[in-house]
DNA sequence: ATTTTATGTCAGCCTTGTTGACTTTCCAAG
DNA sequence: CTTGGAAAGTCAACAAGGCTGACATAAAAT
């Protein structure tokens, strides 16, 4: 009747791999996921938009200049869904598409003045919240926090992360 | 142009919460969201169930004999949504809706054997892909990633997490 | 000259959220 | 005992945002 479990795991405290760990985990997961997006919808909707609308506007911010492929590459959706989007952006005068100097087919996106002011108001209210809680939480946490969260991800996904690490600033 | 931002915030080492690193983990959570619901998607895809029915059989099996009313106060969602979706549970024979005996207006949700099953096999998949980034990131990591993920949510949505966690075993 | 690629667009479908209106059941307070 | 209100269900209508399939256009690549 000693600790099996770790003794069977080669000698590690592995209790933080139970099911039950891993299912708060999953609870927490969700629940923190509301409210991460909690403070976006809220200013979406008083504009008329909703997440897909925030999605193409923070990817456009975070790389000015991307194409339709690229974006929906980054996304993940199809680029009925994207161009829906786009368009309603567009149509606003918060996302301003060029047509490509070298290769003339591809449309290069970029946010207008209107586009960035949203923009900053979106990711300000979305940066208070996760600075609320990476203060509470402290710098060891936080370290922790976005190793689980790499770790999480598929391998395709991850790349793109890195991707958009390495290119921004 | 010695450590200007640490010394005005008092002295500690405050670099984690830069706009930037606010950014990383933004995108880090936006990210590993997708890859958190990839797996039960395909399940649910082949069954024919969309999220919804996910988040619902999910609250039933982790309280069984729960009224409609406490559900629909986890989920945040309207009762025609969330009715909708126990509909189509209740015909399919995953679910099954009790009359209270106390007060028999309430309806009290069980799982059935086969909601168990679909259940599990839904958390098995998501336990799997829990358990493969917690032992990537190690125990330290993943109590960080908790402390984190609760303290991004919002008050109400902690008081139901803190809950379910009493409740729970 | 032909094929492939990048993009856009139309039409239609599904899930899942919303609001509003209305009914039935039934507990509990007067 | 009557009545107010809570719990639950239902119908209808709508919107966002996914999806597929089909098709058009322009330009690059072969």
């Amino acid at each position: 009747m000693t600790e099996r479990g770790a003794a069977a795991a080669g000698g590690e405290a592995l209790l933080y791999l139970t099911d039950d760990q891993l299912r708060k985990g999953i609870e927490a997961m969700y629940f923190a996921y509301r409210g991460f997006t909690a403070d976006p919808d809220r200013i979406l909707a008083r504009h008329g938009y909703g997440r897909a609308h925030h999605r193409a506007i923070h990817f456009i911010n975070r790389a000015p200049g991307t194409t339709v492929n690229n974006l929906l590459s980054i996304l993940g959706v199809t680029k009925q869904s994207l161009n829906r989007v786009l368009r309603t952006l567009i149509e606003d005068g918060l996302v301003e598409s060029r047509i490509g100097q070298a290769d003339k087919r591809e449309r290069h996106l970029f946010l207008t003045a209107a586009g960035r002011t949203l923009d900053r108001e979106l990711s300000e209210a979305q940066r208070g919240r996760m600075r609320a809680a990476y203060r509470e939480a402290g710098p060891a946490a936080v370290a922790g926090f976005r190793q689980v969260l790499e770790a999480m991800m598929d391998a395709d996904l991850r790349r793109q992360f890195a991707a958009l690490r390495e290119g921004g600033p």
